[in-house]
DNA sequence: CAGATAGTTCAGACAATACTGAACGTAATG
DNA sequence: CATTACGTTCAGTATTGTCTGAACTATCTG
């Protein structure tokens, strides 16, 4: 692999932290720990805590509760090496999953909530009860469609493993 | 109806406006959206700026761009009344499936954006490219649950329309 | 046209949150 | 046991975003 390829995959390696970083904003996470996400998506590898904060440059702390939070949700796995002082971490086994099951559980709280507005409403406005149960079936069904996608997630997972291309686009090892 | 069921019904409505307006703030948007959003839930009716402005006891710049926003996002519809200067809003028709169409828009910009980054990554790193894939899929997956549900959301919507209600439900003019 | 009323906009106050960096407790190393 | 490297915590700072209220434009009313 030539210099300029290798320059042009960190490139793209940067950029694609950086991406991840702002969809993680958008979705209300630190913006820091999309970056963590990424980076160990992107380097699939087992990487140390402290590698984390030089390469993304930021303190410690911050790594500190960014990858309490990704482990918190089940999207990164830390690991204890015997012998090594340091932490190191790698993707979870099913990150998406996981991540879901987080999603699925945030909107069966608050289906929870509306159904208890709509249990202390009483029979006599049919039409209010009405309107809070539609609001209460948003939260069910979305909770239902991303539970779904759970189990679709998990056929197919990859897609190089098992397929025999045969055009060979994998160049080496 | 009974002072006290009136009451316990001003409760009930009070609780639900706040618990939305949570809700709201949960998802990224902001309290007061989610207040006005819950007001015409559970009134129903149309309601004039200026009385959410006075119920809900915030300033109208804050109403002026809650309500724009739920209108960008067609959870709600802005009404002009012939010879009214207020606007009036109401529920739009459909809310939760416009509700869910932004989520799987954003979604799918998600999708997009990772994909990006697959279609920079060459052949010669077919484990890189798994990876980026899977995290793209999980995008995809969830744009598609989200879709799915809109539809279902249009089944079942209302459980005693069809039921006459008789006593003329719009007031004066 | 003058006066009142509507909704929008925007500068500033305020609150919430993310991030930093130093202090701390812990465990490995020599 | 002293030293070093590590991760966590927390006080302080920076940043972001929300909300208010006054200024503004437009529209209706007399």
């Amino acid at each position: 692999m030539s210099d300029t390829e290798i320059e042009a995959l960190a490139e793209v390696r940067s950029a694609f932290i950086e991406k991840v970083g702002l969809i993680a904003q958008n979705e209300g996470l630190p913006r820091i720990a999309g970056r963590v996400f990424a980076l160990l998506v992107f380097d699939g590898d087992v990487v140390s805590f402290g590698e984390i904060a030089e390469h993304l440059d930021v303190s410690r702390g911050s790594i500190s509760s960014a990858t309490r939070l990704l482990e918190d949700r089940g999207l990164i796995k830390r690991i204890g090496k015997p012998g090594q002082r340091q932490d190191f971490f790698r993707l979870a086994d099913k990150p998406y999953e996981n991540m879901l099951g987080h999603v699925a559980h945030n909107l069966d709280r608050a289906a929870t909530e509306i159904n208890d507005t709509l249990d202390q409403l009483p029979a006599s406005h049919p039409d209010i009860r009405d309107r809070v149960r539609g609001y209460a079936r948003f939260y069910e069904e979305m909770g239902r469609a991303v539970t779904r996608s759970i189990d679709n997630l998990g056929s197919g997972e990859s897609s190089h493993v098992e397929t025999r291309i045969t055009d060979a686009p994998e160049g080496s090892g």
